[in-house]
DNA sequence: CTTGGCACTCCGGGCTGGTGAGTGCCAGCC
DNA sequence: GGCTGGCACTCACCAGCCCGGAGTGCCAAG
């Protein structure tokens, strides 16, 4: 079947490309790779191989590299994720354990991403709209300051200082926290918000309650509106090698625009399942030489975030799924656990 | 006074470089500034200043560019800082009084003097060992899980979750709160942090006042050793134009590395008083072909954090310190009011 | 001390020719 | 029908070369 042999010429390409950064000729081909045929044939395959789309040469007489097609075509069909070694299994295991909460485990993520791949890492923050209200306290600081704790089932723990229009006893504080505690605990980010929106309307003790009421309701859809994202390995960018203007130019830019970011992570993907979009592929067409690798993570199949890293379109693409899928199991089993 | 000439041909060299980042000739030079004279006139005046160490030729027969000791000078004896115009003013004003809360101060000063200078900005987060404690918390969550609040003068909270070994009653939760409160509340966090561990000493009620007391010693230590910076336009990088390997690498590690961007900023100065360290005046001689202009800011000159930004040797001296003094004043107003 | 003149240096761009990697095609072979 | 060796062809790349221009240093005169 030469069908088959061509095939294999195509994943050379992309292995000997990504390694060398390169264009490939038919006889370098044959050399490093076991294919048993001469140039001559390997020749013959890539003109077809250039027919379909899938290769081209940079010019006239060069050798070949792959395209967006040839990619995405290779990452669908050609390629198994790579297993992380034990060693890596042990390093990430390590390096995440010691986080001491929900912030440090994503920066911790970032870093470790980062390294793994070689590339710059990018991790979202989990939402809140999933998770459950587990905790509220009302602190009084001063007479006519209030100190808001909320804490949520993801353990993000958020606060806020309300100033009163009148002073307040603590009796008051005392029965304003019993009462939105029973309102709210156990409920959904989402549910407690519309639950606030109803106590907002109430008249209540002189419009503490409303006060608090809206702060929590700001609290809470403000990490879930605007969410924040953390970026790792932009010494990476450096990698790109050529096309500093080209490629790594935009990117730099696109680094502190989180909303950015956040597109290009996409959707989240539960279930292991790593998502790859090749140059074009994505949104922006300023990235056509850039790839995002990632996927969704969250405790128990639900996903609560995206990760995952943005590299030039030649990149290692089964190492890196390989690192982003094991960096997404264990971020989420940590969370599971938490 | 050829004296007098000489000092103004150095000044209009810096800046035509800064401007046209090329090395400049005498012949431009007379054209350019209104210096009345010839441009053998302007060379021998170079010659001289060459002599000195204050301006070099790139190769020979070029023209001339100032070396670290003649920005130096530049800085120290013949510039005056620009002042701001009333719009850079409003502007300023306009965005960090909508900042919400300490980070968000740090965030937007950050992002603001990217933009203001057009270089990579730096803004250390507030350091705590001068702010007092100002109340602390605790609840209980579950019978054995007490969450610890503790809120400084600065407006810095720090929260931590503890788990006992043995569960505690309430009562037992409030005289822990009234013992710490009683021990803590106005001392600094240094003070604080030598009584809590004497009370870690102490033999308490089942090892509960221990674990509680170290916690909050680490929640105290944690941000002052390791402090925290936040870093913004890092996309103006590519303002280096040249050099990508020998300057903008370098940095672009470092970006990721607090304590050497931490060093980086150097001692604070209080008083309103800019610093400028020009290559090779750093510590780190990577940087050689980059400066620092950093001051420290904070309430009533009591510097509590530094911010500046970092940028090529040449760079805009006069520009960028007004804008790194005027985020530094209006962030020490902001936090004087807090 | 300043100025105009002059010879000198050297960077940078444009042109040229040689080299090598790689290709496409063709005719022969299995 | 598919594979192979051979061969002519095409470019990118590099080194060498030349030349113009900007800029300098020095000198002698004002």
């Amino acid at each position: 079947m030469q069908d088959e042999r061509r095939l294999a010429v195509l994943r050379a390409i992309v292995e000997d490309y990504v390694a060398t950064q390169e264009p490939v000729g038919s006889k370098a081909l044959v050399e490093r790779h076991g294919l048993g045929v001469s140039p001559a044939t390997v020749r013959n395959d890539m003109a077809a191989l250039e027919e379909e789309g899938l290769i081209t040469q940079p010019h006239t007489s060069a050798g070949r590299i792959p395209t967006d097609k040839g990619y995405r075509l290779f990452v669908d069909r050609l390629t198994t994720i790579k297993p992380m070694t034990p060693a890596e299994r042990r390093a990430i295991a390590t390096i995440l354990d010691g986080a001491v909460d929900l912030d440090d485990v994503v920066q911790r993520s970032v870093r470790l991403l980062a390294q793994l791949t070689h590339q710059v890492a990018i991790v979202q923050y989990p939402t809140l709209s999933r998770s459950t209200v587990r905790h509220i306290e009302l602190v009084a600081l001063a007479p006519a300051r209030l100190l808001v704790v909320l804490i949520l089932s993801s353990g993000r723990v958020e606060q806020r200082l309300v100033d009163l229009a009148v002073p307040m006893e603590d009796e008051g504080v005392a029965a304003l926290r019993g009462r939105l505690s029973a309102v709210l605990s156990g409920r959904t980010v989402a549910e407690a918000t519309t639950a606030l929106e109803l106590l907002e309307e109430a008249p209540g003790d002189g419009g503490v309650q409303t006060v608090v009421a809206e702060t929590l309701v700001d609290a809470m859809s403000d990490h879930r509106s605007s969410e924040r994202v953390a970026v790792g390995g932009a010494a990476n960018l450096a990698r790109f090698g050529d096309s500093f203007e080209l490629a790594v130019r935009p990117l730099l830019e696109a680094l502190e625009e989180h909303v950015v970011l956040l597109k290009l992570l996409g959707e989240a993907q539960s279930g292991g399942l790593v998502t790859v979009r090749i140059g074009h592929e994505g949104p922006y067409q300023e990235f056509a030489s850039t790839s995002v690798v990632s996927t969704g993570y969250g405790p128990a199949d639900e996903a609560v975030g995206n990760l995952g890293v943005v590299g030039p379109t030649r990149m290692d693409y089964p190492g890196t799924m390989a690192s982003v899928r094991a960096v997404a199991r264990y971020v989420s089993r940590i969370l599971d656990e938490a």
